[in-house]
DNA sequence: TGACAAACGCAACCGAGTTGCGTTATCATT
DNA sequence: AATGATAACGCAACTCGGTTGCGTTTGTCA
């Protein structure tokens, strides 16, 4: 399991700041079962009677990115949405009725068709989305 | 390859009206090598001297996907693009410096994964959205 | 040609995300 | 423990894609 201490100890070596605010966010999408939005995280500090502003979320969550530490996903609704950097690389199927969201893992990667994609296009392939929408058992 | 006026002729014939604004905005998404964003759309007005109301673009995309006519994408920037819904099965490459965009073909497409995950956990899969990101071979 | 509904324009609005700038808090060093 | 550098933060104003309500225009058909 994750370990949000560990991680920012890590990030404290390179000059960065340890803050309640960086630990809590951290600690949020540590916990969360599935990815959350800035405005997600800012109700969340609220509930905790911790107001903080909108900014400072946006810009912790655009360090935790550029750090590597998360990763950002969309589901369609123009609103980007962040997961801790996953070991395991999976993708997420969306209800689009409840907006329940599940990791999914393929049974076959898209390696082999990133390669055949980079060869015909002559594209140097860096990542890929991949998110499934249908409807969940408890909505069906 | 799609013919605007047979398209709408098919709308017509369901109480639709055959209008300058939807026949424009149908031509563009025909012609266009890429998806494009309602912006771009009413760009393109402006620039053959036919300002039109955004509401009007974003209604016209509303009614056309409605229709199933063309589908909404998304690149990553929270911006909705649209496109004449393909024949072919297809998703995109897009190159993440010059924002490029290819379309691409999987040697293997998703069939037996979306029936795999259905059953693992009980979603009805209606559709995916998979996009690659990259860089294009002027860029690289 | 008249009448009805679809389509349109306009203005005001919403909400996610950004920018500039001044203030506060963390942390290494003394 | 005091100090200074700078990362982190708050605030206000802003940008921009997208939406809503409502009154007006236009396409279509009888």
């Amino acid at each position: 399991m994750h370990e949000s201490s560990h991680i920012l100890k890590g990030l404290k070596d390179q000059g960065h700041k340890f803050t309640k605010v960086r630990k809590l966010v951290l600690d949020l999408l540590i916990k969360s079962p599935k990815p959350l939005s800035s405005p997600d995280i800012q109700k969340a500090f609220l509930a905790r009677k911790m107001p903080v502003n909108k900014t400072t979320i946006y810009r912790e969550l655009a360090f935790l990115k550029g750090q590597g530490v998360i990763r950002e996903l969309q589901f369609g609704d123009n609103t980007m949405r962040y997961e801790v950097t996953p070991d395991n690389h999976h993708h997420h199927i969306v209800c689009i009725n409840c907006d329940k969201i599940e990791d999914v893992i393929l049974e076959k990667d898209l390696d082999m068709e990133e390669k055949a994609i980079a060869q015909i296009k002559n594209f140097k392939i860096l990542n890929h989305s991949l998110e499934f929408y249908g409807i969940c058992e408890r909505c069906q």
